[in-house]
DNA sequence: GTGTTTGCAAAGTGTTTGCAATTTA
DNA sequence: TAAATTGCAAACACTTTGCAAACAC
């Protein structure tokens, strides 16, 4: 199966038409590797590829691609917003230059964490680590 | 001792002049109660309280305090940008509302965490937990 | 064909900045 | 008086939206 075949795959199975736009940014994501990225990110390295995508559609296919279970956002700052092609369950390091690394949940524990209250159930659990230079 | 004479003491001691309005600021922060709020939140509340800042000394006056130590900043979603006066080792509990409680650090713990990537060093961990309605 | 998707540019948020006027020590 | 701080409005960065044209099925 090709890489192609296989974005279109990954596409109709999320009930997203196969346009030419998801196509080609869905081919830059869905490669195998995880990767965290910003909409910019993508943008850049759609058109650097010479594909001609708006920055909106860019921000409208990321939306989709998150709905549909495809990608994560991930939260580390106030300024842009970070996604994620992985979407199991882990967590991240966050570098001094802002770069993300995964951390699979697999291997980690957290004890300690008390009962929500009353009425609210937990969602999920995001662990980020700081990093700096070393000392 | 006053409130305003605590609050007066306490940008004294971070190196901050007591300016009119840090003391407002500071008069509806440092009052003993742990809180989380956004600039606009505080921005509101001062001017409901009758005092006139302008936003952008609300900003100011914000990142001075955070820089001084005397807040931290919550990082939750892309959007707003959130302030805690708990400056302590501690985590967060984020409601489906938006609003944040806090989850004393010394309860938890964290296992299984992966060494740092050779040539970086923890800064610090951050724990998010997302609720949401209960089931 | 018919409903979906795109692109553009304009609007929207939250936040920062430049600079003259004001305030503090 | 000298240096720090404020307020305003304009600038900013990132993201969303409205709507006509283009496209997928």
């Amino acid at each position: 199966m090709s890489q192609t075949d296989h974005v279109r795959e990954t596409l109709k199975s999320a009930g997203l038409r196969p346009t030419r736009q998801r196509l080609a940014l869905g081919g830059l994501l869905f490669n195998g590797h995880d990767r965290h990225f910003t909409a910019e990110q993508l943008h850049d390295e759609a058109r650097r590829g010479g594909f001609k995508v708006s920055v909106a559609t860019v921000y409208n296919t990321l939306h989709q691609f998150t709905g549909a279970g495809l990608l994560r956002e991930v939260v580390v700052d106030g300024s842009k917003t970070h996604f994620d092609t992985n979407t199991s369950n882990h967590h991240h390091f966050l570098f001094a230059d802002g770069s993300l690394m995964d951390i699979p949940a697999g291997q980690m524990q957290v004890l300690g964490l008390p009962e929500p209250p009353e009425g609210s159930a937990v969602v999920r659990v995001d662990i980020l680590v700081r990093l700096g230079r070393a000392a």
